[in-house]
DNA sequence: GGGATAACCTGATAGC
DNA sequence: TGCTATCAGGTTATCC
């Protein structure tokens, strides 16, 4: 999916055509996406002004003027894809509707705004404002890596004792939230840990060295707009463009970037997903 | 309880 | 050209 630079690219993407504006019209065009939408998702929109745009782990949250927050989850394949807004200024000219176009809402001064997603491993929901923090797919979300709750104590707390790999731990949402399978290869490339060390095995320096790497990479990628592969865009349509800066993601048999590094990037599997390294520099 | 694996679903790509 | 196998940015349910 969208990690977490993709999903706040998408946010700021969304800002101008839905901040403080209304949804004219809600279209819902299929029952469910990952789960069932909720009860009357369309009615419940319509209407409703937006008043804020935020953002917790690879979740979108638009909190609405009638007490309610809706959930906006991309999955693997999801995007959310603004027309009718250049330059500032609104017109009505929306491309025809396109196969996967699962909700569509019509946003006051003429925006539109589109969900697509292939796969359907997307989801949306809608709750009360005030019981954000207690929805069962954000209650238990560990820190935000870019805000205060996310230091060196949390990490080496939540890595102490664990058997499972570094790799699996960064990206266990419980410990981390908002890093993905690309973001996790990319920080313990640059910290030069190995993604088969075990979670209890990473010392306190190399913690110490990954909280900052962490956040750099993060901020890296949200000032690039993200990483576009396949299905990823910002919600103008255009690319990312972290992904050219990828040193080890989908860089099977490249040779190692680390200067006076003599290795090749290599790929395995770890719990299903693909890990990317050098085994020569991250140890 | 912790950790690994399968499952959800579609599309792109590589190989034959 | 066309078929099959494999892989994909995430998360949850299930099994050991």
């Amino acid at each position: 999916m969208p990690e977490l630079p993709e999903v706040e690219t998408v946010r700021m993407g969304l800002l101008p055509a839905m901040e403080g504006r209304r949804i004219e019209k809600a279209a819902v065009n299929r029952p469910d996406l990952r789960w069932p939408f909720p009860p009357r998702m369309a009615e419940r929109l319509t209407g409703a002004q937006v008043l804020g745009l935020r953002r917790r782990s690879k979740y979108i949250l638009a909190d609405l003027s009638t007490g309610e927050t809706l959930l906006i989850h991309l999955g693997m394949s999801g995007r959310m894809l603004v027309s009718g807004v250049q330059a500032g200024q609104f017109h009505h000219d929306h491309p025809a509707p396109a196969k996967h176009d699962h909700v569509v809402l019509d946003m006051e001064g003429g925006a539109r705004v589109t969900f697509n997603d292939a796969r359907r491993f997307g989801a949306m929901d809608l709750m009360a404002t005030a019981a954000c923090d207690a929805h069962p797919l954000l209650a238990a979300l560990g820190p935000e890596p870019l805000g205060n709750d996310f230091h060196e104590t949390h990490l080496a707390a939540r890595l102490k004792g664990r058997a499972t790999p570094i790799k699996s731990a960064l990206l266990d949402q419980h410990n981390i939230a908002g890093l993905g399978n690309i973001y996790v290869c990319e920080v313990l490339f640059r910290a030069q840990i190995s993604p088969l060390r075990l979670a209890r095995d990473v010392t306190s320096a190399e913690v110490v060295r990954l909280v900052p790497i962490i956040r750099e990479v993060l901020t890296e990628a949200i000032a690039a707009g993200g990483s576009s592969l396949k299905d990823y865009r910002q919600a103008d349509g255009e690319l990312g463009y972290f992904q050219h800066t990828f040193r080890v993601y989908d860089r099977e048999d490249s040779p190692c970037p680390t200067p006076g590094c003599s290795g090749t990037i290599a790929r395995t599997v770890q719990s299903g997903r693909s890990s990317f390294y050098c085994p020569a520099c991250q140890r």
